[in-house]
RNA sequence: CGCGGGAUAGAGCAGUCUGGUAGCUCGCCGGGCUCAUAACCCGGAGGUCGUCGGUUCAAAUCCUUCUCCCGCAACCA
């Protein structure tokens, strides 16, 4: 069987995760679970990035230790992705002891080979923020003067012994990798933004110890600095995976190279320049796709705490329920454009879109079963023509939603469901089957419809299960069936004869516009 | 002239590579139907495709001028 290995970026354990962060492991969820029912091993990863300074203050301002700190955001973080559902197969955490061994290991090993090395770091340091500050960073008042851009008061330039990774040394070769592999970068202008931004400008090489401060991987030959951020956090797609420099453990060579890492559109710049490099430097093979996705924004901009724009996914989920959130994040976010979130846009999806065009038609298709054949569904063959449209849509949509999901363009293929969907509605019009119900010689024809309904729907719910898994079961119970593959969509007719199809229950309930203003 | 993306009906988008009746979803107006969650189906109104000019029999699509918007601009997770 295939492998498929897929990851998040880790999530930085500093606070709970707002619906921005949310949205990232709720589609690779969405890809990893269409990998699997199209029959690969997938491998999908995600877990948090626990260490750093922000962290450390954070945590002594709390009153307890940064690991302390740490465990509570982490679980938080976890109990979020579990909410929204999501299959990860492992959830990794950067202050797990096999990591931070294997992180020393990497370090020695490249400063042996003389990839790090020791020099100086130059930056502005604000001594009541105790914070330092790039030369970019800062910022200039009125007066000209550096400030902190914190809080405002004057910097005093200072200098700390750190390690450097020697980017610079890579930098032909990452050219090379980028032009030769056009797939590398996705989308495909944000390779044009690292080319031309970064790379062919000249590479500069990387801080990656810091002495500021501890609460990070010591250094072990050099105990006085910590293994700064992207050294650390990057690394984690291998050393969970059981790499370490003798070449990893069976399962690292079965799984890596990952064939998508992906990650918000604000990081692409450490996965597709830091982290090749640093693989280029270990002579491993480099990931195959690092797909950097578009934003998840409110109405008003960017979200952010100090505007009091944040909304957080559970709170969606208690109102809205799971698969709702999920339909919306997965829908509204366009494959290159950020997406805006409103909670009235959130609504409209679920009246508009779940409940109108999805729930209403399995519940009228299967009260029609109920009522007119006791719930038993029939095929008996009696066909029509206007038949044939409804049957080319439904074996054709398979095709659609790879083509689609291959692209990584998740949208696309949840409104291939729809146009299904939607066409289904159409045929119950064109067809009048309450009318059929009331011609004693159309009986026949009457099951030839609505077992075509039935099959369609179950056609549906086959391929929404990559991105409403609670919803496409609750269709596969109302329509008693467990025929669930994309094998058994190839061929019109899987659904079968003589099944009786259970209650109907509502799938999603509209929610009233007109009193609901919150 | 730092690099890149964008400007198409009230809103959100597709179409631009490979010129040839401007399309989708929502909203609005009208009609149909009654199996269904005031749901579903059909029809209609609404666009000089940001701007100036050019190429062409023909431009949203190719070339050019200008305007506006948005990312990125190196150690911030």
């Amino acid at each position: 069987m295939e492998k498929y290995y897929i990851s998040t970026a880790i999530a930085y354990a500093s606070g709970k995760p707002h619906i921005g962060n949310t949205y990232e492991i709720v589609l690779a969820d969405a890809i990893a679970r269409n990998k699997r029912l199209e029959g690969y091993d997938v491998y999908l990863q995600t877990g948090t990035d626990e260490h750093g300074e922000k962290i450390q203050n954070k945590a002594r301002d709390k009153g307890i230790t940064p690991q302390q700190y740490v465990d509570e955001a982490a679980a938080e973080i976890k109990r979020i992705w579990d909410l929204m559902n999501t299959t990860y197969d492992r959830f990794v955490r950067t202050t797990d002891e096999e990591h931070e061994k294997i992180v020393q290991h990497i370090f020695k090993k490249m400063y042996e080979q003389d990839d790090i090395y020791l020099d100086k770091y130059e930056g502005w340091y604000c001594v009541p923020d105790e914070s330092f500050w790039t030369e970019t960073q800062v910022v200039e008042n009125e007066d000209g003067v550096k400030v902190c851009p914190d809080c405002g008061r004057p910097v005093e330039k200072k200098s700390e012994e750190s390690y450097f990774f020697r980017l610079s040394k890579y930098q032909k070769q990452l050219e090379d990798y980028i032009e030769s592999h056009p797939d590398f970068i996705q989308p495909e202008s944000r390779k044009n933004e690292m080319l031309n931004n970064f790379i062919k400008p000249g590479l500069q090489d990387l801080c990656v110890s810091r002495t500021a401060f501890d609460w990070g991987i010591p250094v072990d030959f050099d105990p006085k600095h910590v293994v700064y951020v992207w050294l650390d956090a990057l690394t984690n797609y291998i050393t969970f995976l059981g790499y370490d420099v003798d070449g990893g453990n069976e399962n690292f060579k079965k799984f890596w190279p990952a064939d998508l890492h992906l990650i918000g559109k604000d990081i692409i710049r450490f996965h597709t320049i830091y982290w090749p490099c640093f693989l280029f430097s270990l002579g491993i093979e480099l990931p195959k796709k690092v797909f950097g996705h578009p934003w998840l924004i409110m109405a008003d901009g960017k979200m952010s705490k100090s505007v009091g724009n944040v909304v957080y996914a559970d709170d969606l989920v208690d109102k809205y329920g799971v698969d709702a959130v999920r339909y919306y994040f997965l829908h509204e976010i366009p494959f290159a454009n950020d997406g805006v979130f409103t909670e009235d846009l959130l609504v409209e999806r679920i009246n508009g879109d779940l409940a109108n065009i999805l729930g209403n038609l399995v519940n009228r298709t299967i009260s029609m079963s109920n009522k007119y054949f006791d719930g038993v569904v029939e095929q008996t063959n009696v066909t029509d023509t206007m038949d044939q449209n409804l049957k080319d849509l439904v074996t054709s949509l398979g095709d659609k939603v790879a083509k689609h999901m291959d692209e990584l363009k998740v949208a696309d293929a949840i409104d291939d469901v729809f146009e299904v969907l939607r066409a289904s509605n159409k045929y119950i019009d064109e067809t009048t089957p309450w009318i059929l119900a009331k011609d004693e010689t159309k009986q026949d024809r009457l099951k030839e419809v609505l077992y075509n309904l039935i099959e369609s729907i179950r056609v549906c719910a086959v391929y929404l299960q990559a991105f409403l898994p609670d919803t496409a079961e609750k269709i596969f119970n109302q329509i008693n069936t467990d025929l669930k593959s994309y094998d058994s969509t190839k061929t019109f007719g899987g659904y079968v004869s003589g099944t009786k199809v259970n209650t109907p229950e509502i799938l999603f309930a509209r929610i009233d516009t007109t009193k609901d203003n919150n």
